[in-house]
RNA sequence: GGAAGCAUAGCUCAGCUGGUUCAGAGCAUCUGCCUUACAAGCAGAGGGUCCGCGGUUCGAAUCCGUGUGCUUCCA
C-alpha cells in the first residue's frame, strides 16, 4: 500500500470517528466489570465550541479514553443545560428579526417558537465535540428540560418546598432590566467603573442649615427616605432628631445614627435609598425606614420617583444634576472609581431592587457537602480550591431560585386571591389543598387560582445532573444508578465551583445520600497570548472548527493539552499547533520507515546482539514510562503525561532506537527485529491514544492488519523494569552523545570515518553494542585497548577511557582544559558527598535510600575522578 | 477592606513527598549537515544569584517569615 506523503486528518478523523460509533464503543450498558462514569458540565443549549470547551472536553476525553484501555466499563454522558436567560434572549432576537414581539405572545406560543429555536441550533455544540473526538455515550444524550428532567426539578422544588427550605419572600436581588429577571449573586460581575461621586446638599428642617452627603447615583435621591451619620461624628452630633427635606421632591425624611457609617467616606453623610441599595436596604429595615421604589422592571423611572417619569435610569443621572445645580442643591462633583455589578449575561448594569423572589435556604444543605470535601471523601485538584469551597461554603446565603423568565422549569406554585399558596406537582394537587381549606369544586377551583408564571434558576436543574442522568426520579435505587452513580471524575472551571459543583454536592448527599463525584479536576482558564480570558467581547478566542478543519483535530488537542499544567492557567498560543503537527509528522515518517522494511523483512536473518539490545532497551523503557504515567494522571499531571510520551515516541523511539535498529541502505530487516519494532511501535501508539486518538487508531491499522481496535487495546499490568538494561542504554546514549560532540568541537565532517579505541572494564557491553556505537558515530573500527592510545583524542566518560583516531589535528591543551574542568567539578563534588557522609546528623536522620545514594554517588564520582586522572596523566 | 495563587533560560512555562544522575521542556539563538523515514528534519552547543532579604534544616528552587511585583476570587 501506498502511503501518501503526510498524515491527512480529515479523511482519518471521519473514517475512525463513525468506526468507532458504529461498533458502539461508546456505549455502556452496566456489566460486570468496574464502571468509570463522568457526566459532561453541560454546555448552555445556545453555545459554541470554544477553547475552554476544547480543554475541559479533551481532558475528559483523555481520563475516558484511558479508562476504557484499563478494564473499565466506561460512561461519559453528554448532554445540554436550558441556559433560561441566555436561550430567552436568542429566541427574543430570533423573534424580532421575524417581527414578532414577544409580549404579543402567549407563554404557550412563546415556548412553541423556543422548541422550534432549540430543535434547530441547540445541540449544534454536541456536534462539535464529535469533531474533537470526544468519545461520548450519545444514547444517554440529555437536556435538562427533557420531560423526566422537568419532572425530577419540580419534584426536588416540592420536596424542598416542604421541607421547609424553600419559601416566597420579598427580598433585596439583583435585577437585570434587560432581561428584566432577577439574578442569584454567583450571576453578578463585579467591574471597575469610573463614576462620578456627586456632592448634594439637602437642607434641614426649619432652618438654613444643609447638610451635604456624596453619592454615586444621585438619580436615587428621589427615593430617599433618611439621612445617616455616625453617632460619634461631632460634626453632626447637634442634628439629632432633626429631619432633612429631598431636593427636588421636597420630602422631609429623618436625620438617622448609625455607626455602620464610614466617617472618612465623602462628607460622612450618607443618604439612604432602600429600594435601590442592598446595604440602605439594611439600615432600612433597622430604622423601620419607608421604602419608595422608584424603578421600573426595564430601569426606568417610575411614577413613586415623581420626576423623570418614564426615562432611563442613565439619562437621569446626568438630568438631575442639572436639576440640582438649579435649585441650589448642587455642590460638586468629582471623579471616582468604584465595583459596579453587571449581569453575566447580558452585560447590563445590575439594578439592587426589592423583589418577591422564591428563595432555598442553603445551610441544612451545605453541612454535608462542606463536610464531604472537607474530608476529602470528595478530592479536589488542585487542593488549593478547597479554601475557596470551604470560604464559600461556610457564609452561605439564600439562594434566589426564581427567574422571571419562560423558557424553564415553571415554579408549581398557585396563588389565590389573597396570595396564599399552594404547591403540588400538578394544578390538581395544588387546588385539591385550596379546596380542602376553603371548599368548592375544581372546576371553580380552576377560575380561582393561578400558578406563577416564573421559572426556575437553571442551576436548579444542572444540581441534578450526575443523578437525572441516570433516571435518578422515581427510580432512586435503579441498578443503572447505582452501578454508574457515584460518578468517578468531574472536570470543570473553577468558575462554576459555587454555581454548579457545590450544588451538584449538595444535591447528591440530600436526594441519593451519596457523593456525586469521587473527584473534581479544576482545569484552568484558558488565556490568550498576552494572558487575557479568552472572550467574544475581545474577539480573542480562535475559531476552533476551523482549527480542527485546518490542523486536524489531534493536534487541536495536543496544543491544547501540552500547554495545559494542572489547574493552572493556560496561555494559548498558536505556535503549540505547530509543534503538533510536526509531532504527528514524525510519527508518520516513522510509520513509513516501517512499511519500507515490511517488504524486506527476511525470516531467516537472525536478529544480532545488538538488536536485541536495543529491542530490550526501548522495551524497558516504555515500561518505565508506563509506571510514571500512573502518577501524572492519579495527579492530574495530563501536560507531563503527554510530554513523557511526546519525548518517549520522539526522542527513545525515533531518535535513538530506530537509528540502532535501522538496516543499512536496501539491506534485509531481520524478521524478529520487525516484529519486534511493530509490537513496541503499537505500545507507544497506545500510550499516546487517549491525547491523540484518531492518528494513533489509523497508524496502528496501517501497521499491520489488525483484529481489533487500538481504542480497546488493554494496558498491560506488568511494568517491571530492568535496571540494567535501561542502564546500559544511558551509558551507550552518552557514549554516542561524547562522540559526537568530539566530532563536531574538532570539525571532522560528517562523512570522514574516525577510529575508536576503549579502554574499559564492560568489555562485554562493547561486545554486544559495538556496532550501534559504531554506526552512530561513524566510525570504521573499535578496538578495546588497555594502554593510551597516541596521537588520538581521548575523551573520558564515566569510567570509560576513549580515544579517537582520526584525520583532524589532535588539539591536546583543549582537551586537558576540558578533562581539567570535568576533574574539577568532580572533586569538588566528591568533597561535598563525602562532607554529607561524614557529618553524623546526616547519617543519623536521613532516610537509609537517601544515604545509600550517597555513598553510591561517592564511589561513583571516585571511580571517574581516578579515570580522568590516568587519562590526564596520559596526555602527552 | 478580606483571601488565595504566582515570581525558574531571551519568551512561554514544567519541576509531584526538601537530598547534584532535576536545574528541565518547547520556541528562539549559534555551529555543522539536503545522511535514501522525516529540512515540519538530523547532530551538537551556548544560555539561569530558581524575585530581594531573613529563618528552619546535616541539606532549600522546593518548607516558614518578610518585602517587592503581578494575577485572581470575595466584600
Amino acid at each position: 500500500m501506498e502511503l501518501s506523503k503526510n498524515y491527512e486528518s480529515q479523511a482519518a478523523e471521519q473514517k475512525w470517528y463513525s468506526h468507532w460509533m458504529n461498533r458502539g464503543y461508546f456505549h455502556s450498558t452496566p456489566d460486570e466489570r468496574p464502571s468509570y462514569s463522568i457526566v459532561i458540565p453541560p454546555p448552555n443549549v445556545t453555545g459554541l465550541l470554544h477553547m475552554g470547551h476544547a480543554l475541559n472536553n479533551t481532558v475528559q476525553d483523555i481520563l475516558i479514553r484511558r479508562a476504557r484501555m484499563q478494564g473499565y466499563n466506561t460512561c461519559w454522558v453528554p448532554g445540554t443545560d436550558h441556559a433560561s436567560i441566555a436561550t430567552e434572549a436568542k429566541v427574543v432576537n430570533m423573534l424580532k428579526e421575524r417581527g414578532i414581539d414577544k409580549n404579543s405572545l402567549t407563554r404557550e406560543e412563546f415556548l412553541k417558537y423556543a422548541w422550534e429555536w432549540k430543535e434547530e441550533y441547540g445541540g449544534i455544540i454536541l456536534q462539535q465535540l464529535k469533531k474533537l473526538g470526544c468519545s461520548l455515550d450519545w444514547d444517554r444524550t440529555k437536556f435538562t428540560l427533557d420531560d423526566d428532567y422537568y419532572k425530577a426539578v419540580i419534584h426536588v422544588f416540592i420536596d424542598l418546598y416542604k421541607k421547609g427550605f424553600i419559601y416566597r419572600g420579598a427580598k433585596m436581588i439583583n435585577w437585570d432590566p434587560q432581561a428584566k429577571t432577577a439574578l442569584s449573586d454567583e450571576e453578578v460581575i463585579f467591574k471597575d467603573t469610573n463614576s462620578k461621586l456627586t456632592y448634594v446638599r439637602y437642607r434641614i428642617e426649619d432652618t438654613e442649615e444643609y447638610i451635604t452627603i456624596a453619592t454615586v447615583r444621585p438619580e436615587t435621591i428621589l427615593g430617599d427616605t433618611a439621612i445617616c451619620v455616625h453617632p460619634e461624628d461631632p460634626r453632626y452630633a447637634h442634628l439629632k432628631g432633626k429631619r432633612a427635606i429631598v431636593p427636588l421632591v421636597n420630602r422631609s425624611i429623618p436625620v438617622i445614627f448609625d455607626d455602620y457609617i464610614d466617617m472618612e467616606f465623602g462628607t460622612g453623610a450618607l443618604k439612604v435609598t432602600p429600594a435601590h441599595d442592598t446595604n440602605d436596604n439594611v439600615l432600612g429595615q433597622k430604622h423601620g425606614l419607608e421604602v419608595i421604589d422608584i424603578l421600573n422592571e426595564d430601569g426606568t423611572l417610575s411614577e413613586a420617583a415623581a420626576m423623570f417619569v418614564g426615562e432611563d435610569r442613565f439619562i437621569v443621572r446626568k438630568k438631575i444634576v442639572e436639576a440640582l445645580k438649579e435649585s441650589g442643591n448642587f455642590v460638586k462633583q468629582e471623579d471616582y472609581k468604584n465595583q459596579v455589578g453587571y449581569s453575566e449575561r447580558t452585560n447590563v448594569a445590575i439594578e439592587p431592587r426589592i423583589s418577591m423572589q422564591w428563595w432555598c435556604n442553603m445551610e441544612k444543605l451545605a453541612e454535608p457537602a462542606l463536610a464531604a470535601v472537607m474530608e476529602e471523601q470528595i478530592r479536589f485538584f488542585p487542593e488549593k480550591f478547597k479554601n475557596l469551597y470551604r470560604h464559600w461554603m461556610t457564609n452561605i446565603k439564600d439562594w434566589c431560585v426564581s427567574r422571571q423568565l419562560w423558557w424553564g422549569q415553571r415554579i408549581p406554585a398557585w396563588y389565590d386571591k389573597n396570595n396564599n399558596i399552594y404547591v403540588g406537582e400538578t394544578f390538581e394537587e395544588a387546588a385539591a389543598q385550596y379546596i380542602e381549606q376553603f371548599g368548592g369544586t375544581m372546576e371553580e377551583a380552576a377560575t380561582l387560582l393561578c400558578q406563577e408564571s416564573d421559572v426556575l434558576d437553571t442551576w436548579f436543574s444542572s444540581w441534578l445532573w450526575p443523578m437525572q442522568v441516570f433516571g435518578w426520579n422515581g427510580n432512586p435505587d435503579s441498578e443503572e444508578l447505582n452501578y454508574y452513580y457515584p460518578t468517578k471524575t468531574l472536570v470543570t472551571g473553577p468558575d462554576i465551583i459555587f454555581f454548579w459543583v457545590a450544588r451538584m454536592v449538595m444535591a447528591g448527599y440530600e436526594y441519593k445520600g451519596m457523593k456525586p463525584f469521587d473527584q473534581v479536576y479544576f482545569t484552568g482558564i484558558v488565556r490568550d497570548k498576552q494572558g487575557r480570558k479568552m472572550s467574544k467581547q475581545l474577539g480573542n478566542s480562535p475559531d476552533l472548527l476551523k482549527m480542527i478543519d485546518d490542523h486536524g483535530a489531534d493536534t487541536v488537542r495536543f496544543s491544547v493539552l501540552i500547554s495545559s499544567p494542572a489547574g493552572n492557567d493556560i496561555l494559548f498560543d498558536e505556535a503549540f499547533l505547530e509543534q503538533g503537527r510536526n509531532f504527528i509528522n514524525k510519527m508518520w515518517n516513522a510509520l513509513k520507515l516501517v512499511k519500507m522494511w515490511e517488504a524486506r523483512v527476511d525470516t531467516a536473518a537472525p536478529a544480532g546482539e545488538a538488536a536485541t539490545f536495543a529491542i530490550q532497551w526501548l522495551g524497558n523503557r516504555i515500561k518505565e514510562v508506563r509506571n510514571n504515567l500512573e502518577s501524572d494522571f492519579s495527579g492530574f499531571r495530563l501536560s507531563e503525561a503527554l510530554k513523557a510520551i511526546y519525548s518517549l515516541i520522539w526522542d527513545d523511539f525515533c531518535s535513538w532506537y530506530l537509528e540502532w535498529v535501522k538496516p543499512g541502505f536496501e539491506q534485509p530487516v531481520s524478521k524478529a527485529v520487525y516484529d519486534a519494532t511493530i509490537v513496541h511501535f503499537e505500545s507507544l501508539l497506545q500510550l499516546l491514544h487517549p491525547f491523540m486518538p484518531f492518528v494513533t487508531e489509523e497508524i496502528y491499522h496501517l501497521l499491520k492488519a489488525q483484529d481489533e481496535d487500538l481504542i480497546n487495546k488493554q494496558l498491560p499490568t506488568d511494568n517491571t523494569v530492568d535496571k540494567t538494561i535501561t542502564a546500559n542504554g544511558a551509558l551507550l546514549q552518552q557514549l554516542i552523545s561524547s562522540i559526537r560532540d568530539v566530532r563536531n568541537k574538532n570539525q571532522i565532517k560528517p562523512k570522514e570515518t574516525i577510529s575508536i579505541c576503549v579502554d574499559t572494564q564492560n568489555e562485554d557491553f562493547y561486545t554486544a553494542v559495538g556496532t550501534i556505537l559504531q554506526g552512530q558515530v561513524n566510525a570504521e573500527a573499535l578496538h578495546i585497548v588497555k594502554e593510551p592510545v597516541a596521537g588520538a583524542i581521548a575523551a573520558v566518560i564515566g569510567t570509560e577511557k576513549l580515544y579517537i583516531q582520526s584525520n583532524a589535528a589532535v588539539d591536546l591543551d583543549a582537551q586537558k582544559a576540558k578533562m581539567e574542568e570535568e576533574l574539577k567539578y568532580l572533586q569538588g563534588f566528591l568533597v561535598s558527598v563525602e562532607k554529607k557522609l561524614s557529618n553524623e546528623k546526616f547519617v543519623a536522620n536521613a532516610k537509609p535510600e537517601i544515604i545509600e545514594n550517597e555513598r553510591r554517588k561517592k564511589a561513583d564520582a571516585e571511580a571517574k575522578i581516578k579515570t580522568l586522572e590516568e587519562s590526564l596523566a596520559n596526555l602527552v
